[in-house]
DNA sequence: TATGGATTGGAATTATTATTTCATATTACC
DNA sequence: GGTAATATGAAATAATAATTCCAATCCATA
């Protein structure tokens, strides 16, 4: 016998949805209000689930036997296992899961480790946002001529995406980041009528540092994005943010300071169209 | 009879909480494993749950009624519907959301819709990847002596971070960016030893798709990372992932992209740095 | 320290639920 | 179109689990 039964939720998916054809009319059924309700399978009965699938009994039974269980009871297992999984604390998982990375258990807990990283980085952000910084970053951003971006290395993603939405939204920006050189002389445009967002976590890159000094000498308001009180950015920032990003295998999530990006980006973009549509009435 | 019944978790935790002075020490004891393991109590049978807490099922049982319940089973509907409630909230709560948004409910809407799509995507990956693309496109990358980085636009975020991250691992890289339009130069020097990561979503850049499509055609294997069988990338790549990225107000989420990038570059890495160990020994 | 009430343990009972069985229907193949 | 193999429905049965009940124990109070 060769048949190896599914462990968990994902190989029964997979195993699922490979012999679909294969499967008989009313079983196939049965296959696809799985795969949809599986939350329903975690807890029904085998009768309230046939019910809502609407096939009978036995069939749901015969249906957890050609998968290799032994009975529906077994398959609903796998099903009740997944929603464990799920609810079992990140910040938990993702211990769990540096530990198996470090002891070199295979490439899937990677994977999962940057999942849990990035899930806890959300999650702390969504909790610690304080919202007058968040209106006062919006309205020093709204009203700038050119809103600059400056930011190096791991943080420089962050910043090539702020500048993608910036110019869907028509909003006039400049990222600095040439490499030839020049970006002193960019710099060198900027005027207190514009604004800067600033995006850098220890350790922080001496360039951006430097090129944020620089600017906000030139009475350029700064908006901050980085990882702590200390950091030397919030000492040029009029507003600045904290955000605690979870790191795996040495790389820092990216994921907290992404969606606090994008909202800044496209909170501006409203607060704008507001009030040229009010300027305009 | 003023006994009102939890009917939701928070509820009844806190009526727990509240009398959790005034019960009788076995009640107590099974009160606090209710609170410690809410998992067990939805899952487990009322003789399994009172063997894990140490008590008598019949304790169990007066400990429901107690409650204002009928019996274990009522008490442990509200159990389950946490669970459910848990599982099902991301996707409602971004619905919610973007409704929210939609009639101008303030800038805090905003970035809640943002951290929601983000947690959605990620929760949808890790249900998603597939484990043998993922080994096959790790094995891939690994044996590659430069690793070309290939993304435009939206996309391109992403690829400044691998790029940014394979160089920290001292990995040959090549990000294909130039704004220079010196592009068709660098990707003539690509060779079938080599391999590129290409990502690209819907719309996709025909640039990324013509660039792609020129560096398949000399043999060089392709891992695309896109989001539907559809895909023009698809075609041309040796494996390809999956990612559905939730968006809102018009902008998409990278978390899950991002998370699956940095498996797939630290995987790499990892899996280069056991070749060459084992080459020396 | 005796007494009544509350609490607890453990087994008996009842209810619920999964599984099996068998008759019937459907399908695929000759 | 007939026949065997397969699939399905429905009810009977077996297993499992919740609940109840009663005796034993504990605890507070007089």
């Amino acid at each position: 016998m060769d048949e190896r039964v599914p462990r968990d939720f994902e190989t029964l998916r997979a195993t699922i949805l490979e012999r679909r054809q294969s499967l008989p009319k009313r079983i196939a059924q049965i296959a696809a209000y799985a795969l949809d309700n599986p939350d329903d399978i975690a807890f029904g009965t085998a009768a309230s689930i046939a019910a809502s699938a609407g096939v009978q009994p036995s069939t749901l039974i015969r249906f957890a036997q050609q998968l290799g269980f032994d009975g529906f009871t077994s398959l609903q297992l796998v099903f009740r296992e997944r929603l464990r999984e799920r609810n079992s604390s990140y910040d938990e998982r993702l211990a769990a899961l540096r530990a198996k990375a470090e002891e070199g258990a295979g490439h899937r807990a990677i994977f999962d480790g940057f999942v849990a990283a990035a899930s806890t980085s959300l999650n702390d952000i969504s909790g610690r946002l304080n919202e007058d910084h968040f209106e006062d970053a919006i309205a020093l951003l709204a009203k700038a001529e050119t809103i600059y971006v400056l930011a190096k290395r791991r943080s420089y993603p962050v910043a090539s995406y702020i500048a993608y939405a910036l110019g869907k939204l028509k909003i006039r920006n400049q990222l600095i980041e040439s490499a030839a050189g020049l970006n002193a002389e960019m710099i060198g445009f900027a005027s207190p009528r514009d604004a800067v967002i600033a995006i850098s976590f220890s350790p922080y890159a001496p360039a951006a540092i430097e090129e944020a000094r620089v600017i906000s000498e030139q009475g350029v308001p700064i908006v901050a994005i980085t990882d702590s009180s200390f950091s030397p950015l919030a000492q040029f920032a009029k507003v600045w943010f904290e955000v605690a990003e979870a790191d795996f295998a040495g790389f820092r999530s990216l994921s907290a300071t992404m969606a606090l990006a994008m909202a800044l980006t496209v909170a501006v973009g409203e607060k704008r169209s507001d009030s040229s549509r009010k300027r305009k009435a």
